[in-house]
DNA sequence: TTCGATCTACCTACTAGTTGGTAGTTAGGT
DNA sequence: ACCTAACTACCAACTAGTAGGTAGATCGAA
């Protein structure tokens, strides 16, 4: 038996120190927490990922790689770009109005920067890096086919909307309300789409 | 003689404070760091700020007043909308491409919100009320006036110029380079001024 | 004016609890 | 026999916070 190539309880610990750190950051979380909710002693967190530095590199990591993988499928799926932009503020309006991903780890961790260990600011930067390169593919798309409105140059504006989706974020998180999120992207997502009627 | 009420030493420490938290959050630094850059022992940090709560939440509060004051001296000064705007945003930019404040604190510890003592919490729901009250009052009036061209309400325009803010900041450290900044805003603003020739 | 009371700002020394991390052991599967 | 994944039991360093003391300024009253 055993076919997965590892046991799902380093996956258990990913996951809960995702929970950990979008709730309070790097140091807002220590490996007795996560024993606790994992169910195991501290040690053998320590097993599975011999330092905070490693477990955390991991995690952001593999949330880039999902978003790399993620982002391919959805240009399969839905290749017109005004809609991939829409798919894209939707599944963060939804995941904030459920609360499962009330924020995006690396906005998180970009905002404390400067007290992050290298290994894991390198993967965060690496991870706006790849955003803003994927939201300027389709921007530069959608302005060429003339299915989006562009008033500066593609990456400009590829920067200003992930920097509203991010800000949306954090003030969904101040108010308490996960509804504020769609509402301040609404008009962003207005200006780059031509009125259909 | 005497005439300043209480020494300056409290202002060095929630200088010094500010520093510390701009740089890594609310769990990013101990009274023993703050000890070290002020010059005093830890213990005496506690004569002037019995817990860390207090202290934190004297500096939000503290910065919230100086963002009442600045913006209530910056309409006096510089009434008309546009212009408004564009001093709040070059503001920021200064002050993020000079290294002075990189980010807003209110936008960090926003970020971080769940994992902060209410009493925090509290004053950074608070800063973010005023800001956004604030620029939906300067967007309403640009619209009334003709001197701002908006294209949702002006208190959805308000929260998305703000989280446009607060991300670019986010943005610029996440690149480690401050004229992102400036770069992020330039189109949000010449979407909301119309074009003067 | 001088005496003592009080206050401020700082200190040393300590506490209980937490931090990330290590050493060595054991149970079970291959 | 070996490996994995878990364990118990540590460790030094650090955490916020406390106890108690000291030097100096400020004060009101004798």
């Amino acid at each position: 038996m055993s076919m997965d190539k590892s046991s799902n309880t380093a996956d258990d610990i990913l996951a809960a120190a995702r929970r950990f750190i979008v709730a309070g950051g790097y140091n807002g979380f220590s490996y007795a927490d996560i024993a606790d909710v994992v169910g195991l002693r501290k040690a053998s967190i320590h097993h599975h990922f011999p330092s905070k530095v490693d477990l955390v590199q991991t995690l952001v990591k593999r949330y880039l790689e999902d978003a790399v993988t993620g982002m391919t499928e959805l240009e399969r799926n839905v290749p017109a770009p005004p809609q991939l932009l829409r798919t894209y503020a939707g599944f963060w309006a939804q995941c904030i109005e459920d609360a499962s991903r009330p924020i995006c780890v690396c906005a998180l961790l970009a905002s404390e920067l400067p007290a992050l260990p290298p290994e894991v600011a390198a993967e965060v930067r690496a991870y706006f890096q790849f955003l803003s390169g994927w939201l300027t593919g389709v921007i530069e798309r959608g302005a060429a086919q003339g299915t989006l409105t562009i008033a500066a140059a593609p990456r400009v504006e590829a920067e200003a909307f992930m920097a509203t989706v991010h800000g949306a974020m954090i003030s969904a998180r101040a108010y308490g309300d996960g509804s504020s999120f769609a509402m301040i992207l609404a008009p962003t997502l207005q200006k780059l789409i031509p009125a259909q009627d």
